[in-house]
DNA sequence: CTGTTAGCGCTTTCAG
DNA sequence: CTGAAAGCGCTAACAG
């Protein structure tokens, strides 16, 4: 930096200043130097930066799996001139060491969680943190939801299941109650985000003595494996059970399942925003996210 | 760091050594600094670390899309204490970008390429950074491609067309080759790694006068598109054309595709175990990495 | 608006 | 084997 100083016939701190966008240059000042850094290819040194207490310039990203939120959570935030720390907390024991450790501190300037809801533990050591963060998922979630179980009453369905997978909470019941509809703890089920998961869990939902005429999984993958294991216990989707998606990645097209589609990637894109109005001190009102219900031939009138 | 060293009697750059394993500190020294510093929940302070000239521990990890293989790659580096800085490179203009400004001078230790197969001159960029790099996919992607063409062989099929995704090159034909398969150049297409793109490729791909009687895709998601698309149009499915896939994600079980599954997390892990070696100033050897054939019902003897 | 002066928290010689 | 001192490259007061 003092070599671009040198060059521009002004002072570090300026250049510092200058480049960094900081009131308290004039314009001409500002150009000039930018010019002269751009020549040389002068790139600021962040480690030292952030030492000497300004910003990191870094965001840390915490998701449960690799999804394409992170995708487009990373294109935007990587537009804005951040890095991208990624962590993928996908089990319980990534989880817990990294809210007991908590790496985090002075290193990045926001935290951006994708489909992880948090315990009040982890919450509270979030905010320890003292840095602003920002969740993904569960408002959306919340409202995909309630468009499955509108698509669903609508058809005649009122024997409901839920399939929610990790980092989901406990609190959609009263979703489905709101809705007029009967829940029963052995049809709120969790399994993993996977197609495996999502086969296993059939034997749990279709064991009773009443069967839901309907399921809900809030993961894809899962939405699929149920499909799949159903048809190959010989019964007919949707005519036996119809299946809602809450999560329609690419997978939920593939064999045509209804989904609600949350257009993954600008949630990223969105939650970027959000986290920077916050990191710049400002106030986040939860703008609803368009929500979109996919009907395609695994939701049918109840039999 | 001085609190530390304060606490455990020390001076401060006996901490800093104790805490590294740096040689040249007694072993009772180091359990006790080591004990007072957990004690104390003292993590040391990276920034600050790499400028004055240490490690980095911060790996970039460059990708072409958001992949399992990213995540055992994540999951490896994180357990060797070392952050990950993730780019997604998907389109063209992120890469030229990122090559362009190369934003990672000084902060990383080195980098993982994941699912990227570079032009020379950003080759010849990412080598002007002088930090070690290492390749993944590419080998094992081949490996794949030897043993689809096998399977398809020894159904009897000679007329094979490749369906290649982004980021992967050209140089696939003489695998065919040596297999002794006949190439042609209407039969070696590109696609974006897609469910959509598999479905648009079919077009291409079924419109010459002598069609191919198996295709082989590189990608799973394009894999099942092709699988959706060919279905549609009343074709079946593997008299009318068999298809592999080199990609054995979860995509391709759920129609029951068959697969060259290569692990892809394994893959991550065993890239991340390479980079080391080669960060400790070792040499690796391009170990074959275990790559199985899974058949499944979308592949048959030719007709 | 701009320059000067102190550090930020570590690692690394260089001496003991 | 351990400690003291000198920065790494920046930013943040403070003056001017």
């Amino acid at each position: 930096m003092s070599d671009v100083a040198k060059a521009a016939g002004v002072s570090a701190a300026t250049v510092s200043r200058a480049l960094r966008g900081e009131p308290g240059v004039s314009e001409a000042t500002r150009q000039h130097v930018s010019e002269v850094a751009r020549r040389m290819k002068y790139a600021i040194a962040r480690d030292a930066s952030s030492l000497a207490g300004g910003r990191r310039y870094a965001i840390a990203v915490l998701t449960s799996e690799v999804n394409p939120v992170l995708a487009g959570a990373e294109g935007a935030l990587r537009q804005a001139g951040y890095d991208v720390l990624l962590y993928v907390l996908a089990d319980e024991s990534a989880r817990e060491k990294f809210f007991d450790e908590l790496p985090l501190g002075r290193r990045v300037d926001g935290v951006l969680l994708l489909s992880m809801s948090l315990t009040e533990g982890e919450q509270a050591a979030l905010e320890s943190l003292e840095v602003p963060h920002i969740t993904v998922d569960d408002a959306d979630l919340r409202r995909a939801l309630r468009t499955a179980v509108e698509h669903l009453l609508a058809l005649g369905h009122h024997d409901v299941a839920l399939v929610l997978s990790d980092g989901v909470d406990e609190s959609y019941d009263e979703i489905l109650i709101e809705a007029g509809l009967e829940v029963r703890p052995e049809w709120t089920v969790w399994c993993s985000p996977t197609v495996d998961g999502g086969e296993q869990v059939v034997d749990v939902l279709l064991d009773g003595e009443r069967l839901p005429t309907a399921v809900i999984s809030s993961n894809g993958a899962a939405a699929l494996g149920i499909y799949l294991r159903v048809q190959r216990d010989g019964r007919t989707v949707p005519d036996d059970l119809s299946i809602v998606s809450l999560d329609g990645q690419e997978l939920t097209r593939v064999v045509g399942l209804t989904a609600v589609e949350g257009a993954a990637k600008e949630q990223g894109e969105r939650a970027v925003a959000d986290l920077f109005t916050l990191i710049r001190g400002g106030e986040i009102e939860p703008a609803d996210h368009p929500v979109r219900l996919v009907v395609r031939n695994s939701s049918g009138p109840v039999a």
